[in-house]
RNA sequence: GGAGAGGUGGCCGAGUCAGGUCGAAGGCGCUCCCCUGCUAAGGGAGUAGGCGGUUUAUAGCCGUCUCGUGGGUUCAAAUCCCACCCUCUCCGCCA
């Protein structure tokens, strides 16, 4: 949700038609937020009247009531008119609202997805292993799509043996790095009630991805960005106990509507995997190094496991709603010859908090936080790009030293 | 799943049965001032938030809304009615 006490300031609404917003649009919401005012204004003039009445006949003499009474009958009949319109117009104004985009920051590129601005590159494109990770996956007896499609469908699969153990290796690897940066640890509930997923923005927009549980009116998250963002949702901060990082572990459900056909091999894309989730609640002022942080840790974690990627700043038009700038770590995938999102991290700015309502209070008054997230480790996209950067020529898979203290092995001989 | 109790400001807590003088007693905490060798104690004043208007202003002033949330009754609701949400206790079940 953005400002819209903004709506008339350039550069902002620069920023928002670099992301697709048109200036009609702008222009629409503006004269209808200005609409809504003068109507405002009007109620609660007529509150006031009929609040003075109101009062006097609480003081008046049982003789002077009746007609007082009639007086207020009166202002409550107009009133209640203009309520109603009122009422209308907002929702008109929220309606338009919900698709006016957070303005992009000024380091981002315009245009669509082929915009992206290429950040750095790091390591070499390595040639295709003997086996693609579907191929890898099942030999080891790691990933069992076959069976996993007979018991739930199509992108499901089990994940098994050494892969299970790399798994919690990857997480706790994961998890301490974060702790030593002040991340608190947190499990979050999976599944959420659908006013938090209006409020963390994933509805309406995102609808369709999400599974639905009817009987409980519950929702299956996506991210554990959807529970981490309720955390502090209408809570006043202390500007001086900002940033607040989380690290949260959670598995993620997605549905993959409009994905058919895509992806298919092995693991890539899933309706179920875990993932370690960062969140940020920042300071307004130092967001961008917040950003910046997120970015340095996603790379950290890239470079340890000494995989091949690069960073892109993602331009403007293929940045989503809230974000104000993004940045995606894509690894190289030498099955496909291609690089492929592993990572990403963004900067909502306020757009996200103002929703939440989560503000900080400090020195200077009150003002809503900044929100940031990235992922940390999806580790069943994770685990794919190590099968295939640690493959061996023999068919084994070699664990990268960074894994080898919280998984108790080194290396996996080739099956089959 | 069954039964009961309860949600009031930063926190605790009165007010709800008898609707108006209640955005709300009292206490704690916090801020400022006074007193005081230091500290403690003591005296005084102040202290919720959102929104709108006015304004150079996040100051002040005016208005409005908010006593879990949303509706309703009424000239008037913390207080009466309805629905929902949440918390706690007991029983049952369970990793």
């Amino acid at each position: 949700m953005i400002n819209l006490r903004l709506l008339d300031d350039e550069t902002y609404r620069a920023g928002a038609i670099l992301k697709g917003a048109t200036s009609e649009q702008l222009d629409e919401l503006a004269s209808a937020e200005e609409l809504r005012r003068t109507m405002l204004t009007e109620v609660e003039n007529l509150r006031s009247q009929s609040n003075a009445v109101s009062k006097e006949i609480g003081q008046a003499s049982p003789e002077d009531r009746p007609a007082k009474i009639d007086a207020a009958n009166v202002l409550k009949t107009e009133l209640k008119e203009k309520e109603a319109a009122l009422s209308v117009q907002q929702a008109a104004v929220d309606a338009l609202v919900l698709h006016i985009p957070n303005p992009a920051h000024e380091s981002v590129p315009g245009g669509g997805e082929e915009d992206f601005e290429l950040v750095i590159t790091v390591g070499a494109q390595a040639p295709p292993p003997p086996m693609d990770h579907g191929e890898f996956g099942a030999s080891l007896g790691w990933v069992n799509t076959e069976k996993g499609a007979e018991v739930s469908g199509s992108r499901f699969a089990y994940l098994q043996r050494e892969a299970v153990l790399l798994e919690f290796a990857l997480v706790q690897w994961v998890m301490q790095k974060l702790v030593a940066r002040g991340f608190i640890p947190t499990v979050p509930p999976v599944l959420v009630r659908e006013q938090m997923m209006i409020d963390a923005g994933f509805f309406p927009t995102d609808e369709n991805q999400v599974y639905a549980v009817t009987e409980d009116e519950l929702y299956l998250v996506g991210t554990s960005e959807v529970p981490l963002a309720g955390l502090h949702r209408g809570d006043r901060l202390d500007l001086a106990d900002l940033p607040l990082r989380y690290a949260g572990f959670s598995s993620c459900f997605r549905r993959e509507a409009g994905t058919y056909g895509k992806d298919t091999t092995g693991i890539f894309r899933v309706h179920q995997f875990d993932k370690v989730e960062m969140f940020i609640w920042s300071d307004p002022a130092k967001s961008w190094d917040e950003h910046e942080l997120l970015l340095e840790i996603e790379r950290e974690i890239l470079d340890d496991l000494a995989l091949p990627y690069r960073v892109i700043n993602v331009a403007a038009g293929d940045l989503g709603n809230p974000a104000a700038k993004k940045y995606d770590c894509e690894v190289w995938l030498p099955s496909e010859g291609a690089y492929r999102e592993l990572t990403s991290c963004s900067n909502y700015t306020d757009y996200s908090a103002r929703r939440l309502g989560t503000r900080a209070k400090g020195e200077s008054g009150t003002e809503f936080v900044h929100t940031l997230n990235g992922t940390a480790c999806a580790v069943g996209r994770m685990l794919l790009f190590l099968m295939e950067h640690y493959q061996q020529a023999d068919g084994s898979f070699a664990v990268p030293d960074v894994l080898q203290p919280f998984c108790g092995f080194t290396t996996v001989g080739a099956r089959n």
